[in-house]
DNA sequence: ATGGTTGATTTATACGGACAAATATTTTAC
DNA sequence: GTAAAATATTTGTCCGTATAAATCAACCAT
């Protein structure tokens, strides 16, 4: 709830951005805002003073209180409350989905978004890292950037954490660092859905995954040991690794190869579900059938795997919850409150991409 | 003769300098202060508030008071050159590739993105608006929200016009504001679609719009003004619109209650492509095939739109061109350069989901 | 020892009242 | 009409009181 001063500091100040009271206007005096807005004289004085403070307004002893020249120059002091989120990627696949789910919570507690984005890019991390120091954000919500390789950043974390700005890490994290994180437990999911393809006969299963985030990497070790408790056709796996930087030209053509060749796999794992869609492409180029001749699943259930033919199989986990979860994580964060990293199971959603052997 | 609390504070502030109470100590109570100044606690906590705003104190609710680190770096000269971007929704559909194509740009100049969504309200479009003015953004790139309807905030717009900051619209803008903005010429190309659809024979069309953005309206009009060059079958359209704010169940009953009856219309054009793809589950669960049975056309192409079955014929217009010609415009107005308006024809994308009649 | 509970302490918010000081307005005196 | 005086208005300072919220310290049960 919101304090009573606050809230005639916000009234008042609301209607000098919007122009009711305009530069130079002489305001309403004390004893109307009281009748306004029902509170006590010192409720009004501390919501003014505040506003004095702020070169919204000034007074004058017996004369009343004025609009300031509010809009020129106020660099000094800015009372802007902002969060900050660093993200690999804006606008890819289910990261939006984040993204909103945090502006819900975060817009709630009258905070903004800082937004940046990395490319996946270690460099691009340090300047928006440092950006949003220097731009006082109260709080950092970070996807890391390249999860899977040593981070070149640490030592700006380090300051971070020592200058007491709350740290969230979602998707995946750094061990050095013990910051609080949310992530999907992708190794267990992708050990299910390799598990759920041999269920199907499929013996001979290729991998697709981007190996430079940590999450690709799970995937990928959750693929392997799955293949691990089945020894006897683990020597039929086989993986095409990629970061994040090749060109997706080549990565198809390795794929082509393989897939080509007379014993080629019946089912292919893929990294996730916008990487499937584009493999299923590639494979119906060589006149191949999905699911009759090749089973595909993917990862994330984006939001028109279902639509696509054939539909996806793959799985599901929470997006725009995770950006809710991590609003209402980083907002108990800036009032210490003690905060629990969290987990989520992904949920296995079988769809048409996938058949028997 | 100077007041009471600033007996007070002088007294406190010279034991803090002259280092009786070390940074990090804890000061006296307020009562201490009290009985030792011999004054009211409001005297004392006035006192100790203008310290506290001096960052010579700091205060913990229940736990006392402390020195503050005052001899530290006295001013944190704050570096935010950011640009505020205000879009309806920041998760859904196009806008995505609309902020990271803004992005790529504005980060190359050193600027971060302060991101905030209004959830196509007009109340909280004043909100961001008061917000963004709050964070001291240089320039302001907004989407309009409800754009067809009567814009309550247009006080505050012109505020920030005259205070100098560079506005740029995307998607519609307003009439009575002279800001350059970025849109597609949806009127034209919508025409285009629905003659498209006249040349497969189609007579009967069915037009779904939303109504509360100038955009839909804009396809509306298209879509009306098509048949208006037709007039001998002009009777036989049929329109549908709705808000943003309707529930999207209610809307698709009158669709499915349009195309229940005997004469169903042969062709169903949509406000955008999410829609058509909703569309096209209600139009199959009728018993009706796309697109023998009923074309569908969208608009956008979104991403996904040629993955679905059947792949959608829909327009195309840029996305990520729109973010990055809008960055590169607000970059302009920011160093006072002039700039244009700038208007996008989309091109028809003939698919899979229309068919002669 | 340890972990939870209770009560005391301390700051935060809020009300009402009183008088002082500066300014604004009206009245009075010329 | 003008200037001075009286009055009213408005902000500034200060007090006492009350309740809420956060923290701290002591205690108790396990």
């Amino acid at each position: 709830m919101e304090t009573k001063y606050e809230t005639v500091k916000k009234g008042i100040k609301a209607d000098i951005i919007a122009g009711t009271y305009q530069t130079g206007d002489k305001l309403p005096t004390e004893s109307d805002f009281m009748k306004q807005f029902g509170v006590s004289r010192y409720t009004v004085r501390r919501a003014v003073g505040e506003l004095q403070n702020e070169r919204f307004i000034y007074r004058i002893q017996g004369g009343g209180m004025f609009v300031d020249d509010w809009q020129s120059e106020r660099v000094t002091q800015v009372n802007n409350k902002m969060v900050g989120v660093i993200t690999t990627h804006i606008a890819d696949y289910i990261f939006p989905n984040i993204i909103s789910g945090i502006d819900r919570i975060v817009s709630n507690s009258g905070y903004s978004i800082l937004l940046s984005n990395t490319h996946n890019n270690h460099q691009k991390e340090r300047q928006s890292l440092i950006r949003m120091l220097d731009s006082n954000v109260e709080a950092l919500i970070v996807e890391p950037t390249q999860s899977a390789l040593p981070n070149p950043n640490l030592d700006i974390y380090k300051k971070i954490r020592d200058a007491g700005i709350p740290v969230l890490f979602i998707n995946s994290h750094y061990d050095e660092l013990d910051f609080p994180y949310i992530h999907t437990n992708d190794l267990e999911a992708e050990q299910r859905l390799t598990e759920y393809l041999f269920t199907q006969e499929h013996e001979k299963i290729l991998g697709v995954f981007q190996v430079d985030d940590s999450q690709g990497v799970h995937r990928m070790n959750g693929f392997v040991q799955s293949y691990l408790k089945h020894p006897k056709i683990s020597y039929l796996s086989e993986i095409v690794m990629y970061q994040s930087s090749d060109e997706m030209a080549k990565i198809f053509e390795r794929v082509t190869k393989i897939m080509s060749s007379e014993n080629h796999p019946t089912a292919i794992a893929c990294y996730n579900d916008k990487l499937a869609i584009q493999i299923i492409d590639v494979i119906r180029s060589l006149d191949l059938r999905v699911p009759e001749d090749v089973s595909v699943v993917g990862f994330d259930d984006y939001q028109l795997s279902k639509y696509i033919e054939p539909s996806l199989t793959t799985l599901v986990h929470p997006k725009e919850k995770m950006g809710i979860d991590a609003g209402k994580s980083i907002i108990k964060m800036i009032n210490k409150e003690p905060v629990e990293s969290i987990t989520y199971d992904p949920e296995m959603i079988i769809r048409n991409s996938t058949a028997r052997k």
